[in-house]
DNA sequence: TGAGTCACG
DNA sequence: ACGTACGTGACTCAA
């Protein structure tokens, strides 16, 4: 049989240094916990232990603590964010019923001992995991540690019997405790012989033993004039610490093995737990099942309203139909939700006569004519409509010939704007989330949802389930509305975000126009570039390998043919281009290795990628991703529109193929230095602003106050270097990073950013303003208000929390932008309609808009786009756009 | 599935 | 003393 013992604290701070601080809505900070859990799931998979228990330790202090003063002073103050997270993860542990031991005056080490010794005694083997290397002086035949390290985000966990021990450390594991007692121990705050560090401790225990053999020997052994000396006058410190790195195996503890056999989890209890702390993978991964879940108050709520005061309407004929539709156009508002063929539509929120009602409408279970009124009504602006994800379905709306309009809220929007990095925004989750309930699964039938023929029961069923759907909708809601004005987000919600999702659901249905042939042609030509690349790498290398493969590319580059390697990675050498571009004279093949990679990388992921996505119309429709990014941009897949070449002249090659329609030109515009323009404006520099509203080169300008020239005398070199400043000012980068971009020392990195930050004062006062100012509040904001929560610049981890101050310097910028050029989008499509121009926009790549027009309006559109995108704000700088035509993307930019 | 790489703003 | 710039998405390999 074999016992499990997991060391709490240990596990819970490997978790919590090795995950970036998470933490649910309410502020319940999740990531020790969520750590601790992943890394138990993965235990009990690969070990499957017979029993398993956790051991924690308590803290009061006993005459152990007192040896020396300040002993465990590095351990006494755990993270407040850490702390908290504690009497959660016990009542986790409780909920799957996994035995806990702790004991008053005793750590967890000491209960771990003994546990593990009682096991022995009873004939079982144990294996205690901790993060701490102290515990592998229990290891013994039958008693195992696997440690459990966490490097980068990822855990690793290494198996220590007697064997593996002794092979690494040279010694029997029971002799640790003398290796510590020489050597110290800085995180238990036990001293050690002063003088005697990592490296002497081990040869002196290899060559001797223990402690107490070198002491009863100490005349008769060999050793350094220093180091007798130093063991001489360390008699006491290492006696004492022998004492303390000693695991005792002799806590008083109630402990049977076979007490802690595992039993099966509580299950409702722990989904419960889980749903509160937002771990959705987890409740997947645990195979948990909402349905033992007793229903909370709004979930009931919605039940009652489906099942009980509630009517659920299936509508056949216009009899049925009429009464609803005029209830619909005269509701507050009515929560939709729509197959994504509009097969099926769910309408919620109607009340008649203090009954619910709501009604599931089935295309094939109405006469044509009567369901496309059914549409032309629903979808209108004369009814005021919420939905998830209204982005999805008035592109459905488009592809009938109905209209977007009356869309008033968007579950999915809201909930992003309330909390832009939560990741997924599924409306069961949601719903989970806000109003504390459990969402029916969606139910079925067959391949099509509602076939035809179907029981009356079944039927129902489904439509029930959909129903809750659109019920949960409307609940939503009503609690996010308060929420977002709360939080000052209404505005942008209503004025930004809502009315761009029928501007994105037409960019995305009209598509832009690829040139398939000359696409073709040029995958051609990149084919034969990659075979003679390919031959040019195997006959330098003398070897034919994979090329793709970092794995062996590492392996010839740097064994094979024994060029120098710079940067490693997690396993192994890196083989990125910036460490290639470095070794580019030491060996021909690094050359055929760069031109194969650029070749490959054009020809799958772009002529490869979007040949597969051309529609039937030749066209290529990306999805505009509306709840994705953290600062409020968009983001675009399937395929990434956002990332076409650009920047080396091959590559612009790619460019050429996006083209406009026969009659048709391109109108590109993109705004000049937007987010320098918004850093002058946000921080008040008087400089900077100076600087724009001269007009003019402004990394210029920059140099020429950096460097205290006229800006005649500024050369290549100084404009070059105030361009990175002024680029990684942005981002809130560090001395180290500008050295690193411009390849100059530290120190030079430091004196140019000196030398900046003393013109630019403003600039420096606005950073530690926006820092400061995140901290208190909690969250970094745009000019137009839209959010960021930043629990990591509270964090108590270094990474963690310069992280968070570079985001919060960076983000109101980037954010900002985003919200400009998103009214932008909004204002230019619509005054496109209001002229009744044929023109539409087509694209935006972050600070560019592309809009395809026929040539004959192709002036007039360019000054309109210009117009609006420079008058979207104003500014204490102007802002900036350039707008070019072209047949192609290339000509047009 | 995650890591590495590389395309963009 | 830390370890190093912000925001994305797609493709490929290797486990």
């Amino acid at each position: 049989m074999k016992l499990m013992v997991l060391d709490g604290h240990s596990l819970a701070n490997r978790a919590f240094y090795g995950i970036k601080l998470l933490s649910t809505r309410d502020g319940q900070y999740t990531n020790a916990i969520y750590g601790f859990l992943t890394i138990l799931a993965k235990l009990l998979e690969d070990e499957h232990p017979d029993a398993l228990c956790v051991t924690f330790d308590r803290k009061a202090p006993t005459f152990r603590h007192l040896a020396f003063e300040g002993y465990k002073a590095n351990r006494q103050g755990m993270p407040e964010e850490l702390h908290q997270q504690m009497p959660v993860l016990k009542e986790v542990l409780s909920a799957m019923r996994v035995p806990m031991y702790e004991l008053d005056g005793w750590e967890a080490d000491d209960l771990m001992g003994t546990i593990s010794r009682r096991c022995e005694e009873q004939g079982w083997d144990c294996m205690i995991v901790t993060g701490d290397k102290d515990s592998l002086q229990l290891v013994t035949d039958h008693t195992t540690v696997k440690l459990v390290t966490t490097r980068m985000g990822r855990t690793t966990t290494q198996n220590m019997t007697p064997a593996a021990f002794r092979e690494q450390y040279g010694f029997e594991p029971k002799k640790l405790v003398d290796l510590k007692a020489l050597m110290g121990d800085s995180s238990d705050n036990y001293p050690g012989v002063k003088g005697i560090g990592e490296k002497s401790a081990m040869s002196l225990i290899q060559n001797y033993g223990s402690v107490a053999e070198i002491y009863a020997n100490f005349d008769s052994i060999q050793l350094k004039p220093a180091q007798r000396r130093r063991l001489d006058e360390g008699r006491e410190d290492a006696k004492l610490s022998y004492e303390l790195a000693t695991i005792r195996c002799d806590a008083p503890l109630d402990f049977k093995p076979e007490d802690n056999l595992r039993k099966k989890p509580e299950n409702a209890r722990l989904y419960q737990l889980f749903c509160r702390l937002e771990f959705n993978k987890l409740i997947d991964r645990f195979g948990l099942t909402p349905e033992e879940v007793p229903p909370e108050e709004d979930a009931a709520a919605e039940q009652e309203m489906v099942e009980g005061t509630c009517t659920i309407v299936i509508p056949e004929s216009a009899q049925e139909l009429e009464p609803l539709l005029e209830g619909w156009q005269s509701a507050a508002c009515v929560s939709v939700l729509a197959l994504p063929d509009l097969s099926v539509v769910a309408v919620d929120g109607l009340e008649q006569e203090e009954v619910h009602i709501g009604a599931v409408v089935v295309k094939n279970r109405m006469e044509e004519g009567l369901y496309r009124r059914f549409l032309e009504v629903l979808f209108s602006d004369k009814v005021t409509k919420a939905t998830h994800r209204a982005k999805e379905l008035m592109n459905v709306l488009l592809g009938e010939n109905l209209s977007t309009q009356g869309f008033v809220f968007d579950t999915a929007l809201g909930a992003y704007l309330l909390n832009p990095t939560a990741g997924s925004y599924e409306l069961g989750e949601l719903f989970q989330s806000y109003c504390g309930g459990q969402l029916a699964a969606p139910v079925f039938l067959e391949e099509h949802a509602f076939p035809e023929g179907v029981e009356q029961t079944e039927l129902m069923e489904a439509a029930g389930a959909m129903l809750s759907h659109a019920a949960a909708v409307g609940a939503l809601g009503e609690k996010m509305g308060p929420k977002l004005e709360e939080c000052g987000l209404m505005e942008l919600y209503n004025t930004i975000e809502l009315p761009l999702c029928p501007v994105l659901a037409e960019m995305e249905r009209a598509g832009v126009l690829v040139d398939r042939r000359a696409l073709e042609d040029f995958g051609v030509m990149l084919t034969r570039g990659i075979n003679a690349a390919q031959r040019s790498v195997y006959e330098q290398a003398g070897v034919e390998f994979n090329i793709n493969s970092t794995k062996q590319l590492g392996e010839v580059l740097f064994d094979k043919l024994q060029l120098p390697a710079g940067k490693k990675t997690t396993r192994g050498y890196s083989t990125s281009a910036e460490v290639l571009d470095k070794l580019r004279g030491f060996h021909p093949v690094v050359d055929a290795v760069l031109e194969y990679r650029q070749l490959t990388k054009l020809n799958s992921t772009y002529v490869q990628g979007l040949t597969k996505v051309i529609g039937a119309d030749g066209r290529i429709h990306t999805s505009f991703q509306n709840t994705v990014t953290a600062t409020g941009r968009l983001s675009s897949t399937e395929p990434n529109l956002q990332n076409i070449p650009v920047r080396t002249e091959l590559g612009a090659e790619m460019r050429k193929m996006f083209i406009a329609a026969p009659g048709n030109v391109l109108v590109d515009a993109d705004y000049s230095q937007i987010e320098l323009r918004l850093l002058a404006h946000m921080a008040d520099d008087k400089n900077m602003i100076q600087s724009f509203c001269s007009g003019g080169d402004i990394h210029a300008a920059t140099a020429a106050q950096v460097y205290g020239v006229p800006l005649e005398q500024v050369t290549k070199q100084m404009r070059s270097s105030s361009k990175a400043i002024n680029f990684g000012i942005v981002y809130g980068m560090s001395a180290f990073s500008l050295s690193q971009d411009l390849h100059i020392s530290v120190g030079e990195a430091k004196a140019y950013m000196d030398k900046y930050f003393a013109n630019f004062s403003g600039v420096q006062q606005y950073q530690k303003k926006v820092v400061e100012q995140a901290k208190q509040d909690g969250y970094a904001a745009t000019l137009m208000g839209r959010r960021r929560w930043l629990p990591e610049l509270r964090s108590t981890n270094f990474n963690l929390r310069s992280f968070g101050q570079r985001v919060a310097m960076n983000m109101p910028i980037q954010g900002t932008a985003a919200d400009i050029i998103k009214l932008a989008m909004i204002r230019v499509q619509n005054r496109l309609k209001a002229e009744q121009l044929k023109g539409r926009l087509v694209l935006q790549v972050h600070d560019e808009l592309i809009v395809e027009c026929p040539e004959a309006e192709a002036e007039q559109v360019a000054r309109l786009v210009q117009q609006e995108m420079e008058h979207v704000v104003e500014l204490k700088v102007p802002l900036v756009a350039e707008a070019q035509i072209g047949h192609s993307w290339s000509d047009a930019h």
